[in-house]
DNA sequence: GGTGCGTGGATAGCGCAACTATCCAGTAGC
DNA sequence: GCTACTGGATAGTTGCGCTATCCACGCACC
């Protein structure tokens, strides 16, 4: 397959591509002389996962070249993988510089995750965002004590542990497994944010308006 | 307060303070003479609103935007207010072009929103965006069938019955309802996020990485 | 063995979004 | 009156994700 069947089937203008080549999104095609390449459904493949993390997912195309060095190194284990690919889908951090609410709110999360016994790096940007997060939310005026969070956690350690673990391949080739762990992190979360709006509505709805306005709704519903 | 005291405390510059009054975000202040205007904590309030939906929640400044007039415009009722406000949150749709793939989970989207009994418009942009992300998983190849969507929208549905709507003061002023909305569906959006990444890979731990493994890290963790 | 289109490669430019810098006239407070 | 600061206007900057243009080559078709 040529760049231009590529382009094609994929729907992504040639220049697009060119710029994901010269990127390092997408690896070079098979050269076959000096001004020709093929490329594979691997490509295609890769092409359209691209476009979802960028499209679905709006991840930058840094954190989307990191994801795929990860996946092409052959030396890192698959759990070291799994993690480089996770550590990349997570919001750069800011400079907290020092502050010391911050330093409070930093030790409150990493209390959280002791308390839920949770194996997770030290080191996890996860710790910083979720503090910042906090802290956010106190400022504004909001509590975020543990019991406003604990559901939360153990919401996403359900989805984990019986849903998403499941649909992981470790046994297959490693870069089915982190493409699979990625689509998963930014897809399936993709839905759970859009399902967490819906259901704002129907139960404001439920709570709010009267009982014939839900008969209206389900009406043009149908 | 002054404009300088209002970006002193806010920790926003000047000159961003006065781009937020020129886009609307930020109420004008109350003006005591032809160069001189006076600012509140209200306007301080608003300004850590506007930077927690900015950098935590990454909402387009045109979407902030949205969410004000919805609070400021008196005249709709609370229900309307929180719709207003919940749409400004979605994604701005792509053209669909009236893919037939796009129809088929569109009408998925629509089915299964029927079936979970939810009181939810069919104008909802979040039904276009599920909508998209589940074409997106199909074209990558991954099945996307109810059964695994389903407990993504039970767990939304969870949050949102037994602890989200229960925050929102619906009986108190309605700028003080919408923004609590906002607050809670962004920023504990984004915590959800964050332990749905935590969750993963302290599961990966768990399966890729013998247990005495899990000793160390649980040993620096504390 | 020409001829012409598509190719790979390189470089420069565009468009949007979110600021940021500069200028200016007016005035509050000393 | 002097100075620092203000509100208001306008223009410029930065970063990112493309997009446009150019060029030399070479495969395919005549």
């Amino acid at each position: 397959m040529r760049i231009s069947q590529l382009s094609a089937e994929s729907g992504v203008p040639i220049p697009t591509i060119k710029y994901y080549l010269r990127e390092g999104l997408l690896p070079q095609g098979e050269q076959t002389s000096a001004t020709r390449a093929e490329y594979g459904t691997a490509h295609l493949h890769r092409l359209r996962l691209i476009r979802a993390l960028l499209e679905v997912g709006r991840l930058p195309v840094a954190a989307i070249r990191k994801v795929v060095e990860a996946v092409e190194d052959e030396r890192t284990g698959v759990h070291t993988m799994l993690g480089t690919a996770h550590y990349a889908l997570a919001s750069p951090p800011d400079p907290h510089a020092g502050d010391e609410d911050w330093e409070e709110a930093r030790e409150h999360v990493d209390r959280l995750i002791a308390e839920l016994g949770w194996a997770v790096s030290p080191h996890a940007p996860g710790r910083d965002e979720l503090a910042q997060t906090l802290l956010t939310l106190r400022r504004l005026g909001m509590a975020a004590i543990d019991a406003d969070l604990l559901p939360y956690a153990a919401a996403a350690m359900n989805l984990a542990r019986d849903h998403e673990m499941g649909m992981i391949p470790f046994d297959g080739p490693r870069d089915v497994a982190v493409e699979t762990l990625v689509v998963c992190t930014v897809l399936y979360g993709k839905a759970l944010e859009v399902f967490r709006r819906l259901a704002h509505e129907s139960e404001s709805a439920r709570l709010l308006t009267p009982a014939r306005d839900h008969a209206e709704v389900r009406t043009q519903d149908t």
